[in-house]
DNA sequence: ATTTTATATGAGTGTGTACTCATATGTCAA
DNA sequence: TTGACATATGAGTACACACTCATATAAAAT
């Protein structure tokens, strides 16, 4: 028997997490960044005019979460997108907050 | 003449303000029992076993992100959901995170 | 082997924010 | 008018988290 109410607590945890993942400034850049394709750390560190640290850390939860995918190519670690749901959900999002203007 | 690499940055951080609606556990759940429709506040927070206080501070913010709309009806007020594109996006999310469990 | 380059990561700091508590405001009932 | 109820809100607190700085790890170049 399962308790159904406790499940959709559960369920709305998670969609917060799915949230959270898209409403920090670096973070979302970075997906805007690779939805154009793959790119090493310091070449997205260039892009968004931020230290490579600060770039490596939001990497890191964005690998913990399984947003991005990571591969070695060499001294340089490349990211990707890693499934299309992220790309959806970003696409959805920002189409609404800039026909919006919330 | 426009600055559309500015512009953009600007779109971003709209929709990071968009996403943060949704990446609070009171938040969220605010949102998604009034998706059955209007409640008063005192009904919002028994539901989610949560203070009146806290309820009506998230409530604050989401008046202020014109998420939702507040009726007068005697001593109570009554919360509604503003429009559709909340919806859409919040059941967008929802979806996702219950369907890839993240 | 040593140096240089690319990335990762731990510790510490500052800021934002979700809550509690106390109290203000507003509305109805008696 | 006074009291009870419903909601709002300011102040204070605790915690989360995004950053910096220093340093570790790892691979290539010399």
């Amino acid at each position: 028997m399962h308790d159904h109410k406790h499940d959709k607590l559960v369920d709305i945890q998670e969609t917060v997490k799915l949230f959270k993942i898209f409403s920090d400034y670096t973070r979302l850049r970075i997906i805007e960044l690779l939805y154009s394709g793959e790119k090493c750390v310091q070449d997205i560190a260039d892009s968004l005019e931020t230290s490579q640290s600060a770039i490596s850390h939001q990497l890191k939860l964005l690998r913990d979460m399984n947003v991005v995918s990571a591969r070695k190519d060499g001294k340089q670690v490349i990211y990707n997108l890693q499934d299309n749901h992220i790309k959806e959900i970003f696409l959805i999002g920002y189409s609404h907050a800039t026909e919006c203007k919330i």
